[in-house]
DNA sequence: ACCTGAACACCGTTCAAGT
DNA sequence: ACCTGAACACCGTTCAAGT
């Protein structure tokens, strides 16, 4: 309880996307209706209009703020950290003493898997493009950071001999990809009986074994 | 021009359906109204309520019809049929003489890519579950089809040694995340400078070679 | 059986007006 | 600068009533 309870000051479009982001995890974003958001927070309907020009700003918003932090933990997964949610952000850039390229590609796997699964609505508002506006290049330009700290990872890879040669951006899309549809099918229920975390680590042996030099 | 353009005959619901597919690619789900479809159909707004018990249902309804047509292709492609889209189902059950596994599954994935571009909203309506009701366990079951389709095949290249040894689903689950991840990739657009077709390529190989037997 | 019309309870968005 | 209240044009859904 840090203060009052009381908006009308500027912290409205934080207590908006605070507000959106647990009715978003709690309905999905069909859930999402700015008149409801406005009648949580005790304000007018016509109140969040001062913040977001529409609904899908504010959706946009929350796509952002969502990559934001799936960039984070991948930064921390790849830098070697373990795959757990603790918020810390210890990225420690001190070089190469964070294990092989292999154990960290996979520790990357799994946080982003992690993240998937603990966040469906907002990821698909992350990778559901709207309408080409300028508020979505911003996301388009998060995306491919995320890509970037893959394709780091791969370029390191192939000094030690552990990825074969060819544009580490295009080899870190066929990583994401596997990834990401894995999340995909777990969350669509498409995986059953099998646990995410053995078709995780099938996905990845999979994965690391293609990447591989091929002689 | 098959007939007079007179509905409140039964094929309301069928032109309902037809109606939404051309509404949905057009302009997304989002676009999408129970009452956009009565106007332009010339009927009144509450008359798709006796075909559809809501929105959500008509939606369920597209994502089925998607998943088979999605099978279908992904049948003719697993048979050998090249990658193109006429609308035959020429399935072909004469055993295995329909070129080698891996060419096979190459096409099953240009299938896959070439249907997800094409059908952006479609596949998200087939892949983003709802409220786990009745009517999706119609979609998990044809999802499930899906999956089985690529893991016959899986099966099919082991007997023939170009796949690794293991479950087929499990082996089927990897393949088709990597496949449609890539397509949400593209459909992202965050593909940029790399060709949809070439990073295709070059997951197809990455896979290809993952599969392949150890040693 | 199938559709209509009215009704209800929601929406997003805009805009004058207040403080 | 920030918010309110009213207004407008949409929704989905339900239900008596028509044919």
């Amino acid at each position: 309880m840090t203060g009052d309870g009381s908006y009308h000051h500027g912290n409205l479009r934080a207590a908006l996307l605070e507000r959106a982001e647990a009715v978003l995890t709690a309905s999905g974003a069909e859930g999402l209706s700015l008149r409801g958001l406005a009648r949580d927070l005790g304000v007018s309907h016509a109140a969040p209009s001062r913040h977001f020009r529409d609904r899908q700003a504010l959706l946009d918003a929350l796509a952002v703020s969502g990559f934001t932090t799936l960039n984070a933990r991948l930064r921390s997964a790849a830098a070697g950290g373990a795959d757990g949610a603790d918020g810390a952000d210890g990225v420690d850039e001190t070089a190469g003493a964070a294990g092989p390229v292999g154990a960290r590609l996979a520790g990357l796997g799994r946080a982003y898997v992690d993240f998937a699964v603990g966040h469906t609505a907002l990821l698909d508002l992350m990778f559901t493009v709207k309408h080409a506006d300028d508020s979505s290049a911003e996301l388009r330009e998060l995306g491919h950071e995320s890509l970037l700290i893959v394709a780091r990872l791969m370029e390191e890879g192939q000094r030690t001999g552990a990825v074969r040669p060819g544009d580490p951006v295009q080899l870190a899309q066929v990583a994401f990809s596997t990834v990401h549809g894995l999340a995909t099918l777990a969350v669509a229920a498409l995986l059953d009986d099998t646990p995410l975390s053995e078709a995780m680590e099938l996905a990845l042996e999979v994965l690391l074994a293609g990447l591989r030099p091929g002689r």
